[in-house]
DNA sequence: AGAGTCTTTGCAACCGGTTGCAAGAAATCG
DNA sequence: CGATTTCTTGCAACCGGTTGCAAAGACTCT
């Protein structure tokens, strides 16, 4: 029913490779050769088959694209970006849901047999150990939005979670909070750990202040929600850097729920600078993470490394920015 | 580089076609050569390539997955149910983001060089047209979150958007709202289109009723807020059924903003039933899309229609159900 | 033990392309 | 104009698998 290479050179009364000539770009055919191909391929509806070819050129311009973050709605900016600018480049995604799979076995030998030419884990909470397996296998991979790390071992895209933690808790000083607290996602998170990290590195280099932390179960509105109507039954913090905007809108919701008014009572700051974080009946104030430029870096970084896969790798890290909104007071 | 069928044979000392067999479900190899063969492949680290083999078995597994829905949140959960369904039956999707694309063409070249054995175009904007095209180019195609037809040409899997019409209008008058209005999402979308005409079906069928509509530039935040703003400036209606739960929000928070009540002063009835609306500041009373249902059931179809491709089209419909919150004033 | 049946196996052709090579055609040059 | 050089072109082998076929092997049964 398709119709092949071979239907075309018929019609077109050439040989095989002619036809096949006509479709690779920088191939010798003759003007005339090339017209009598391109009209026979027209009237048949002829389009080569991506797949056949790459048997034989070693590259199918599928790009793996793996996360676990499906649950984050930051995500369906990051999927949106990331499938339009592959497509701009030729290359075609190849989506991997892992849900609770941390272990890259599976997804290596599905994306194996599928002979992609390179994988992008998208992922905030994965360990660089996971993105590494592809590196040994000889699959180029880029980690975007994955941790940081002095001396890479693979390429990774992102933010420096550490700089995070302390951007935040500087932010929260600045405007004069003194008992301030971490709430965190899921402890085990590489994000979580490294915007600890830098959050209480900040806090212990100013004596004196008292700082605590605890941990929602997941980074959602309902485990934010649920561990800040906790906190606040005891001595509440003056302020909470949360790990996330959508934590911090269900910790936002559990304040407001108890009569206590945002910023008068309490400080809140996020993290990501969501959509919903603009909106007025939540005005978020948060860390904007550049994802736009994170993907399109993450892009660059995979076609470079189709032509030269043994590129020495990299951290590209971009800087995070403060959105001033209504969930802290202002500065003095 | 990678290892091949020729490297397992020679290592196992069998022919190739042993190999294959080995790998293949149901073909015959006695159990003794499958030892020799899964040892030799397990120390070479073997894994079939299923492009190679989709030459000659015509399947390839691939499944194209087509959206212009970035934007909406619900899709973020669309995704995921498709991803992990698509994966748990053995299947992988090739993403492909239409963004602001409306012809076929275009996907159907790119998706027929990568043979896929079917597409799913999930898409709640888009013209049933679209996934005729691939039909008509033999390619099993499931329109999800599609426009209803009662006689369709392509398999459509969703809800009775009409319905959802009629099911908001009467949901409202039940309440005791008189002057009520359709607040939709842009003017061109199957669903706008269809969700305004059961909404005016049941408002004509009482007649003496003040109905009025407006139409939000997008499916945002921004553009709900921007429209109520103005709705509210110019004797607004008792209560609206606006077009999808992000637009509702927009509304809501204008509303809010402009120092009036809800349900208080204005109802707000939204549609879908995104994970937002159920968060208490927002507490939007909605109609719930049952998407977990829609996405497994195109998938059951499409999994169906890959051993049958000339399957008879069928739509499917789903019940919506109303969502019970904060911004309409309860019933009598 | 021999005939008949059922399994297993390798050969070779094929899937839809690509590509090195050598021969033929066209263009360039003195 | 013939000799060179450069372009085109088809042949044939190959990419990594699958599969129909017939031969070989294993098994059953009398």
């Amino acid at each position: 029913m398709p119709v092949t290479l071979k239907d075309v050179a018929l019609r077109a009364g050439v040989s095989r490779s002619a036809v096949s000539r006509t479709f690779t770009a920088g191939a010798s055919v003759s003007d005339k050769t090339r017209e009598k191909v391109e009209q026979a391929a027209q009237e048949l509806g002829y389009s080569p088959n991506a797949l056949a070819s790459s048997l034989t050129t070693g590259r199918t311009k599928l790009i793996g694209l793996i996360s676990n973050n499906f649950h984050n709605p930051l995500f369906l900016k990051v999927f949106d970006l990331f499938t339009r600018s592959l497509q701009d480049r030729g290359l075609r995604p190849l989506l991997v849901n892992l849900s609770d799979e941390t272990d890259p076995a599976h997804s290596l030998t599905l994306l194996r047999q599928y002979s992609v030419d390179g994988v992008i884990v998208a992922s905030s909470t994965l360990s660089p150990d996971f993105s590494l397996a592809f590196q040994t296998a000889g699959i180029p991979v880029v980690n975007s939005f994955g941790r940081f790390a002095s001396a890479p071992r693979v390429h990774v895209v992102g933010i420096d979670n550490v700089e995070c933690g302390r951007m935040a808790a500087r932010t929260l000083l600045a405007r004069g909070y003194r008992r301030i607290a971490f709430l965190g996602g899921p402890a085990a998170a590489t994000s979580t750990i490294d915007r600890r990290k830098g959050f209480f590195e900040v806090l212990d280099a100013a004596p004196g202040l008292p700082a605590s932390e605890s941990y929602a179960s997941a980074y959602s509105f309902d485990a934010g929600r649920t561990e800040m109507l906790k906190l606040l039954k005891n001595d509440p913090a003056e302020a909470y850097f949360c790990g996330d905007d959508v934590l911090s809108i269900g910790a936002l919701s559990a304040v407001q729920e108890q009569g206590l008014s945002v910023p008068g009572d309490i400080g809140i700051i996020g993290l990501n600078d969501m959509d919903m974080a603009g909106w007025q009946l939540i005005n978020l104030t948060t860390i904007r993470q550049p994802i736009r430029e994170i993907v399109g870096c993450s892009i660059d970084l995979m076609v470079a490394m189709l032509d030269a896969p043994n590129r020495q790798p990299e951290a590209r890290l971009f800087a995070c920015e403060i959105i001033e909104r209504g969930t802290l007071r202002p500065l003095r």
